[in-house]
DNA sequence: TACGTGGCGCTTTTT
DNA sequence: GCGCCACGTA
C-alpha cells in the first residue's frame, strides 16, 4: 500500500489574530470597520498607530491582497515603523503593500507614466533648495533692476508659490496674507511661476510640491490611469490626517474616489503644520464631504499618568476650534505632578535641565527615556553646549538635516546629472565647484551643454515616447467578493517603472564636455572632472550609485573638501556613511529618490553605536513620539508661543496646540521651564513673561519649583 | 573669481 | 549680537 504523504501549504496561516483580546472597544470597532468612509479621531497617546497597525492586519487577514491597501502617512519614519508592525502580527508578505509619505507614493506613481506626466523618463526630484536656486534664475530673467526695485529672492518665491499651491488659493489672497509689501509684484509672480514650469520641464526635473500636483494632475486628465489606480486601492489609509493640506487632500479623494473605503485617522488638537498648508478642516469637514461616513472616536490614553493628563487637557480646553473630547486616563497616579520651574536666566535653564537629567539617571531613568522639546531649534543652543561641557550624550533632530548638508548635496550633483544630464541645478552645482568657475562661468556652461542636449533631442523628441501600456479595464465585477469586507473586485495589473538610458541618443559625455571652453585656471580641474564623470556612466552605462560616490570621492571631492571644510573629518565620515548608505541601492535613481525625500538617516544607518542618549527635539519633530520623562523648555511668551503668532487668534490656537502636542509627549514626568531673562537677543525686551499657556493650566495641576543655589 | 567691509534686519516649524 | 547680502576691490 502506497505510504501516504500530505504537502503542507509553504506558509502556514500562522495564529490568527485575536483581535478583540489585543484591542480596546473603541479601537477594535475602528480597526473592524466595514467598507466606507471612516473618520478615527484618536486622541493623543491613545493607540493611534496601533489601531492603523491592526486595520491593515484585518484587512489582510480577510483577504484583501497587500497591493490593494494604500497607506499614506507624511514621515518615511511612520511609514516603515507600521508596516514592520503588522509583518511582526501577521504572516503577510508585504511587499506589494503601497506604504509611504504622500511624496513618495506621488514619486512612485509618475515614475511608472512620467510620459503621460509631461516629463521624460528618469527624472530628478529638487529639494527645496534646488528649487530656490532656480527660481534665482528666472527672477534673473524677469529683468528687474535691483537698485530700483526690490523684488522677492527664490526663496521668497518658492514659499509664495508652494503655498499657494498646497492650499489652493489665489496669489493675490496668499501675497495679501503672508506677503502684503509683495503684494504689487503679483503679475511678475505668476510669470515667474510659469518661468518656473517651463524650467523644470526643460531640465527634467520636478519640485517636492510637483510629486503630488502633478500626480493629481494625471489622475485628473488620464481616466484610464485613474481607474487603475482607483481600482487598485480598495482601502486607503491615512495617517495624521488632521496635518493634510487641500492638495494632499484632493490626492486622497481621487485615488479613493472608486470605492470610497478611505479610513483617516487623525486629532485635530495636534495638527501644527498650517504654515504648511495643513488646513484641519480637512478633519472637521470630513464627514460632510463624505456622506454616511462614520466617526470613531478613540479616547482611552495610555501614554500618560493622570496628572500630566490633566495639565494637557487643561491647556487644549483654551481652544474654540475643535472636536470635543476628552482623554482618559489609563493609567495609575504617577508620583509627582508636572513641575513649573521659572529659572533666572537661559543659562541656568540649561544647567537646571543637566542637573536634573543627571539625577533621574542616577535614580535609574535610562537617557534614552528622556527628551528636552522647544518651539524653535535655535532655543537648544545652550543646552546642547551644557550637555557637552558635562559629558552628556544626546541627540539632536532640529536643525540642518543630514542630506541637505553641502557637502551631501555636492557628491549627490554628480550623480544626479549623470542620471539626468537636463539637471541644469545639479550641473551648474558640480561646475561651481571647480576653482576658477563662479556662478557666472557655470552660467556659460551650462548654455552650452544645454544648446548641445536641445541639438541632440530634436530627433529625439519627433519620435513617438513611449507611453505605458495598461491593459484594457475590465469592466464586469467579479462574481464573489474576497471577504465579508473586500468589494467585488477585479485583481489589477502592477505597472512597472519607467527605466530609461538617460544617455541614449546623446554624445558621449567626453565629446560634449571636453571641448568646452573654460577659464583658463580651471583647465586643468575641468579635465579631471569630464574624466571622473565618464568614469561614472562609462559608455552612458550608469555604475551603482555607491561606486559612483567613490569614484567623485577619489577623483574631484575629497580635495575639495580638504581645502574648503575646515571640519574637514567630520564631512568625510558623513560622505563614507552616505557610500555605506549607497550600498543598498542597486540603482542610482533609486538612491537619489531617497536622498531627496528621506529627512534624515535613520538610527539604522547612522548611529550603530549602541550609547544611550537623550533626545533634544522640536516639538514639531517629536509628534508621535513619547518619554517617559520630557522637559519642555523656553515657556516664555515671545518665544513659545511665538512671537510670530501673536497678532492672529488661529495662530495661537496653533501654538496652543504644539503645546498640547508637547505636553502629552511625556509619560511619568513632565518640567516646564522658563527664563526669567534672556541676554542674549538684544532684540526686543530681555524681560520674559512666562508663557499664557502656563498661566491657562490651574496652578493646582503643577507643582511650582524655585530653583536657588549657586549657579 | 575671491575676499573684505559695512549696513540691515531680525530669527519657526519641514515633506 | 549675529548672520546675510550687496557692493567694492585685488
Amino acid at each position: 500500500m502506497a505510504r501516504q504523504y500530505t504537502l503542507h501549504r509553504t506558509a502556514p496561516a500562522g495564529p490568527r489574530i485575536d483581535f478583540a483580546a489585543e484591542l480596546n472597544p473603541q479601537q477594535l470597532a475602528a480597526v473592524t470597520a466595514p467598507p466606507g468612509p471612516a473618520l478615527v479621531i484618536a486622541g493623543a497617546g491613545s493607540g493611534k498607530t496601533r489601531t492603523l497597525t491592526y486595520r491593515v492586519a484585518y484587512l489582510l487577514e480577510n483577504g484583501i491582497r497587500p497591493e490593494h491597501v494604500l497607506l499614506l502617512t507624511f514621515t518615511n519614519k511612520a511609514a516603515r515603523e507600521m508596516l514592520d508592525r503588522v509583518a511582526a502580527i501577521c504572516p503577510h508578505d508585504l511587499a506589494g503593500l503601497w506604504g509611504g509619505t504622500f511624496h513618495s507614493i506621488g514619486n512612485r506613481i509618475l515614475r511608472r507614466h512620467p510620459n503621460e506626466a509631461g516629463f521624460a523618463p528618469g527624472f530628478s526630484i529638487m529639494d527645496r533648495e534646488d528649487a530656490e536656486d532656480m527660481l534665482d534664475g528666472v527672477v534673473a530673467t524677469l529683468g528687474f533692476d535691483p537698485k530700483e526695485k526690490r523684488f522677492p529672492k527664490g526663496q521668497v518665491v518658492a514659499d509664495v508659490l508652494s503655498y499657494q499651491l498646497n492650499t489652493g488659493r489665489s496669489l493675490e489672497d496668499v501675497l495679501l496674507e503672508k506677503y502684503p509689501h509683495f503684494f504689487e509684484f503679483a503679475a511678475e509672480l505668476e510669470q515667474a511661476r510659469v518661468k518656473y514650469e517651463a524650467k523644470k520641464k526643460k531640465a527634467n526635473a520636478l519640485d517636492f510640491d510637483d510629486l503630488l500636483e502633478k500626480t493629481v494632475r494625471l489622475l485628473k486628465s488620464n481616466a484610464a490611469l485613474a481607474e487603475h489606480y482607483q481600482r487598485q486601492f480598495q482601502f486607503v489609509l491615512v495617517d495624521e490626517y488632521q496635518d493634510t493640506n487641500h492638495l494632499q487632500n484632493d490626492f486622497i479623494e481621487i485615488l479613493a474616489a472608486r470605492h470610497h473605503n478611505v479610513m483617516v485617522v487623525g486629532d485635530d488638537a495636534q495638527s501644527i503644520y498650517s504654515w504648511r498648508g495643513a488646513d484641519f478642516r480637512n478633519i472637521l469637514e470630513f464627514p460632510k464631504r463624505h456622506p454616511g461616513a462614520v466617526v470613531y472616536k478613540i479616547e482611552t490614553n495610555y501614554r500618560s499618568v493622570p496628572q500630566v493628563l490633566a495639565v494637557a487637557n487643561a491647556a487644549i480646553s483654551a481652544n474654540k476650534q475643535q472636536f470635543q473630547k476628552v482623554l482618559q486616563a489609563a493609567r495609575e497616579e504617577g508620583a509627582v505632578k508636572p513641575a513649573m520651574v521659572p529659572l533666572p536666566d537661559s543659562q541656568q535653564q540649561a544647567q537646571f535641565v543637566a542637573q536634573r537629567m543627571l539625577e533621574l539617571h542616577e535614580e535609574g531613568i535610562a537617557l534614552d527615556d528622556m527628551a528636552v522639546l522647544y518651539r524653535a531649534h535655535f532655543h537648544s543652543m545652550e543646552l546642547q553646549m551644557e550637555l557637552t561641557r558635562r559629558g552628556i550624550p544626546f541627540e539632536l533632530t532640529s536643525g540642518l538635516r543630514f542630506f541637505e548638508q553641502a557637502h551631501i548635496k555636492d557628491v549627490g550633483a554628480f550623480l544626479k546629472w549623470v542620471v539626468n544630464p537636463r539637471d541644469e541645478v545639479a550641473f551648474k552645482r558640480m561646475a561651481r565647484l571647480l576653482p576658477g568657475i563662479g556662478a557666472r562661468s557655470a552660467d556659460a556652461l551650462w548654455a552650452s551643454v544645454s544648446d548641445a542636449l536641445s541639438a541632440a533631442d530634436a530627433p529625439l523628441l519627433k519620435k513617438e515616447t513611449p507611453t505605458t501600456v495598461i491593459a484594457p479595464v475590465v469592466v464586469a465585477e467579479a462574481e464573489q467578493p474576497v471577504s465579508p469586507i473586500a468589494p467585488a473586485e477585479t485583481p489589477t495589473q502592477e505597472l512597472p517603472e519607467t527605466i530609461a538610458n538617460p544617455w541614449e541618443g546623446l554624445p558621449a559625455i567626453k565629446e560634449l564636455l571636453l571641448p568646452l571652453k573654460v577659464p583658463a585656471k580651471a583647465k586643468a580641474a575641468w579635465e579631471q572632472l569630464v574624466f571622473t564623470l565618464d568614469e561614472l556612466a562609462p559608455g552612458g552605462h550608469l555604475a551603482p550609485p555607491q561606486e559612483m560616490i567613490h569614484s567623485v570621492l577619489e577623483a574631484v571631492y575629497d580635495d575639495y573638501a580638504r581645502v574648503n571644510f575646515p571640519n574637514y573629518d567630520q564631512r568625510r565620515e558623513d560622505l563614507n556613511t552616505l557610500a555605506n548608505f549607497a550600498r543598498q541601492y542597486e540603482s542610482t535613481q533609486a538612491f537619489l529618490d531617497q536622498l531627496a525625500l528621506l529627512t534624515s538617516l535613520d538610527a539604522t544607518a547612522r548611529n550603530n553605536e549602541e550609547t544611550e542618549r537623550v533626545t533634544l527635539t522640536s516639538v514639531h519633530q517629536a509628534k508621535g513620539l513619547e518619554w517617559k520623562v520630557v522637559f519642555v523648555i523656553w515657556l516664555a511668551d515671545g518665544k513659545f508661543p511665538s512671537s510670530r503668532s501673536l497678532e492672529s487668534s488661529e495662530a495661537i490656537e496653533e501654538e496652543r496646540r504644539l503645546f498640547y502636542v508637547a505636553v502629552t509627549r511625556a509619560m511619568d514626568e513632565l518640567y516646564l521651564t522658563y527664563p526669567c531673562m534672556s541676554f542674549n537677543s538684544a532684540y526686543g525686551d530681555p524681560l520674559q513673561r512666562p508663557s499664557r499657556f502656563l498661566a491657562e493650566v490651574p496652578k493646582t495641576l503643577i507643582e511650582e519649583w524655585e530653583v536657588g543655589g549657586v549657579f
